[in-house]
DNA sequence: ATCAAATTTAAACAAACGTTTAATTTAAAC
DNA sequence: GTTTAAATTAAACGTTTGTTTAAATTTGAT
């Protein structure tokens, strides 16, 4: 595992957010430096180039992406509990590294780079795991129903949170947000809880 | 309303491909005189500019945008048949648009260029009332619940629709799929039918 | 056939891009 | 205090960027 130093979590950081904010390829170097207070130099000096500054930033973030739905499954109440907190929890952290999200967002599909998300995918496969334990578990309890298509059940809740983020001014517009503090706390509150109603009624639901 | 040369469009439509693949800023404009085997300098002869071909190219798309959901909302279907017809055009409009859809994800979450989007928020409008007339139905008939986060609707559909899409890699891997075409095929088919069931299933949710 | 407007071209433009260089400063070890 | 390595700097590198130019070609009406 490669470790990094102060200043390059500091620049990673800074080029996090511009990445998110104005792309990979609207972000130069110069502005990732002036953001940073360093020379442009240091980034080649640092991390190789600017393709591996992505791929650094891709790897310092990964480790907080994961679920740490282990505690979560042996804890002591209902499926329907567990589907909630689930849910809560899966918001949280997708909010807390949505700048990551946009980024990947838009990198996992432009045929332009070739970036190595090999350790993204163990961390989706590893939380889809997780959560296919839990929802056996409501199976297995008679609380939800068979057949349910457990790899869609993320792309709802990633994919609607998303959605609703680039969405940001016009979600803002028709829901009467004023400032971007509404907007997070409508986030974390109203939209959280209509996904969790929306997974609850599709775990219930019968044909 | 400005219309467009059999030459415009060509050259709108290989820019809409290049913007998908490669984003706006990945793409020069002699990456799209070349694929449209015209001279450079007809980007600017014909749209002024790049980023006004961008305007350009969203004022093109624009109308086919629209779901003209109008003859849906008087058919002499029950309100649960008109949701699943509903979702299953949503998500093929989406999918004959998803270049588009795939650029404006981006755009609109671009601090860096200010598009006029207002002609897309007014599409967004007018199918959000049409969807809010055809659930007042079903609520009217007693068939759907009341308290319905209409507008967070379409997030979900639309949401799932296009993180599916942007990890196309990542589940055509889990879901076991081999070709692009069996991928197509398991969105028009698997996925809508998820969906469906999801969005019935929150219509008829009882807390 | 003539002429004017519209189209298309190759070439050039300055600005911005990612990267490298070589010199300088800072830090740590002895 | 000297030495050695690491960190930082300003400047320059060759490309690529979006746009403009002015000349050449095509088009369509007269």
């Amino acid at each position: 595992m490669t470790e990094f130093s102060e200043k390059q979590i500091e620049i990673l950081q800074v080029a996090e957010q511009l990445f998110a904010e104005e792309g990979f390829d609207g972000t130069s170097v110069r502005d990732i430096a002036k953001k940073a207070h360093i020379n442009i130099a240091m980034i080649s000096y640092y991390f190789g180039s600017k393709e591996k500054l992505l791929e650094s930033l891709v790897l310092y973030r990964i480790s907080s992406m994961s679920l740490h739905l282990e505690n979560l499954y042996q804890e002591n109440i209902s499926p329907i509990e567990k589907i909630e907190k689930l849910v809560a929890y899966y918001i949280q952290r997708v909010n807390k590294n949505r700048c990551m999200y946009q980024i990947l967002h838009f990198e996992l599909s432009n045929k332009k780079r070739e970036i190595n998300f090999q350790a993204f995918t163990e961390v989706k496969n590893n939380n889809l795991k997780l959560l296919e334990n839990i929802i056996k578990e409501g199976q297995g309890k008679g609380q939800f129903q068979p057949n349910i298509n457990v790899p869609l059940l993320p792309t709802i809740i990633i994919g609607s949170f998303i959605h609703m983020h680039m969405n940001k001014a016009y979600y803002m517009q028709i829901l009467g947000l004023q400032t971007e503090a509404d907007f997070e706390d409508y986030v974390l509150t109203d939209l959280t809880a209509h996904i969790q109603k929306t997974i609850k009624a599709l775990l219930t639901y019968e044909n």
